[in-house]
DNA sequence: TGAATTTCCGTGTCCGCACACGACACGAAA
DNA sequence: TTTCGTGTCGTGTGCGGACACGGAAATTCA
């Protein structure tokens, strides 16, 4: 494809088209005080041979400096957001050397308002670019039509707010993981078969996420016209209480004798598994969600047969690049970004993890 | 972790360190002609705060040009090696202003003597790295025993040679890679079930690839103690005669009542998934390896049900990535690099392949 | 018509680093 | 003493591009 890579510099262009490396400079960055004669000279030279800038250069020359703030819930080690925060530590040493400077804000997922203060602050010293996780859509809608109005880039991760007048969104199709979580799960179970899904008690509104995937999954169920032939048991958990999890789990068990498989649709799913464990009901298909490090050691005992994951490092390090094109390179990026539906099971999550962590 | 980012620049080391910028220079390249003390005093500064050359800055005066040769088999549009090659012009595209310059050179797969040819001629002038895809074993054994001779860096992609002494290696553990097929393809199968195992005659030794493929597989039998539980149905392909092969399967349907599965070590799954088509056995469980465009096809008509796929644009892009960390940047980098087992399926197929073509 | 603007454009400097060149000191050989 | 290495080191220039500054030409105004 790009065959004719030849070296080609501002000052050639400025030779070939007759004019100054000032002249040319304008017309690069669309300044302007150009003549229509010299513009349209210049342009011509310029898509003759295709001339691409050297980025490196053109980074090291610029004194703008650039500072993105990212949005997104606190964790402890081995968490969900860990790994999106790796993704942006990754792109601010990455991007360190073109003057971007990458700035962390948390907020705590279970409480509104500790969103809406750190996105205050954020609006103090207006940054250049903000990436959120938009955990609370009211808000995040308040905060990013406040961006939009002073005409400050945002980027969304996680999950997406059509509404909003985002730049880029990286994320999962959850519907679609829902889906395929199903057909994982409910591939060849015999007649009867009966299926805990577990949903947990939440605060405010629940996740979209999980909705999403849980909507997905019926989905399946309601395509493979699977409703008759396998019985589905609902099950509510609480966020806090693992010993009352555990009793009302004991006492699903004692009321239903063919329960074959089970899910959760957030990342909790190491909770579950350590509870099965404890009522030694290991005979149970069990899917979830995400690379928590509890989660990944359930998969490797055998625990867990699947877990769904959604590259959360890479939605952070992507979203930062694509807004380094779009602000400083010009360059074209897409919109919607749906990351793969990463499928992992004892066997492939070493490699998968190893890779993934090398970048 | 990398918290104190100061920007810190040659002329601050050599004020600190009370010394000229050259010297520092000297110091950073390793070069001789430094007095000791000098060297320690830059060395103490240097490692106090610990710095970090620009790299953008620094290929941008580096004069030297690099030259990178990739060897690896012709392809078609829409097979496997095609996705090799657009990974290394993604990496030409983005090191080009690092002054490296890559050429492929591309040999038959089906024939030892072409690959003998290229790599000779790669040899005449010589390059500072290659990448070579080991299709012949002995033959690539000379080819790198020369390079190291003479000094040349060189990697392998796809599949490894543990004698030879390469930099890195990037792909799948094959074995891994068929242990999970088996699983993915023989979950929950029925007692007394028959499973067909294609493999395809192929002059001249066989890959290494495929033959590990159908170890793992084999492993898996053995492990969960199926082979008295279902059966496995070898077949014999012909890599040519398309029609031979309806004729051989349609013997073996004829003769065997209850095929449930069936699977391909090789690439081309597509042409069995077509055969099956074509003889309406379409209740069959298929699996095969790699995203070949028909591959692909079949996967999202609902023919094949599994695609174990294994990045082959990343191999090449990360092989030459850590070539320049090894030769210009000189970073740390990892020998042995397994790629991900990814699985995909009709509804994971099309995110996947969207997500990897923009990277 | 001369002065004051406005429009257009060329030059020079700097970004952080690599490297060539030449300066300088010192000691040994002539 | 002169001459010539040898070992150290400082300076200058350039990589490709950004941008400020100021000058010249074109235009407007008095």
């Amino acid at each position: 494809m790009a065959e004719n890579n030849q070296k080609l510099r501002i000052k050639d262009i400025a030779v070939l088209a007759g004019v100054s490396e000032g002249t040319v400079d304008r017309v690069l960055h669309n300044r302007g005080d150009v003549s229509a004669k010299s513009r349209e000279a210049v342009t011509k030279v310029l898509d003759e041979m295709n001339y691409s800038p050297n980025l490196l250069a053109r980074s090291l020359a610029s004194k703008k400096q650039y500072r993105f703030v990212c949005i997104f819930p606190t964790f402890q080690s081995g968490e969900y957001w860990e790994t999106v925060d790796k993704g942006f530590d990754l792109a601010a040493q990455e991007f360190q050397h073109h003057n971007v400077f990458i700035e962390k804000k948390y907020f705590n997922q279970y409480d509104t308002q500790s969103f809406v203060n750190v996105s205050n602050e954020i609006l103090q010293n207006e940054p250049d670019a903000v990436f959120v996780a938009p955990v609370f859509k009211n808000e995040t809608l308040d905060f990013t039509a406040e961006l939009s109005k002073r005409h400050i880039s945002f980027s969304f991760i996680d999950s997406q707010i059509e509404e909003a007048n985002f730049l880029t969104y990286y994320g999962q199709n959850s519907f679609k993981s829902g889906y395929i979580a199903a057909k994982l799960l409910l591939a060849l179970m015999p007649e009867g078969a009966q299926i805990l899904v577990i949903r947990t008690k939440r605060k405010g509104s629940g996740s979209n996420q999980t909705f999403s995937r849980s909507k997905g999954f019926m989905q399946f169920i309601q395509d493979k016209g699977l409703s008759n032939r396998i019985e589905i048991v609902n099950v509510e958990f609480s966020n806090d209480d693992e010993l009352e999890n555990l009793a009302t789990l004991k006492q699903i068990f004692s009321t239903h004798s063919n329960i074959k498989a089970a899910i959760t649709f957030n990342s909790k799913v190491y909770r579950l598994a350590s509870l099965l464990e404890a009522l030694k009901e290991t005979n149970i298909r069990l899917i979830g969600y995400d690379l928590l490090d509890e989660n990944v050691k359930y998969l490797q005992q055998g625990v867990i047969n699947f877990l769904i994951a959604q590259r959360p490092d890479k939605q952070a390090y992507f979203s930062v690049r694509d807004m380094c094109r779009e602000l400083i390179f010009r360059q074209e990026i897409k919109k919607i970004n749906y990351v793969p539906i990463d499928i992992l099971m004892k066997e492939n999550i070493e490699d998968y993890m190893q890779f993934s962590e090398y970048i």
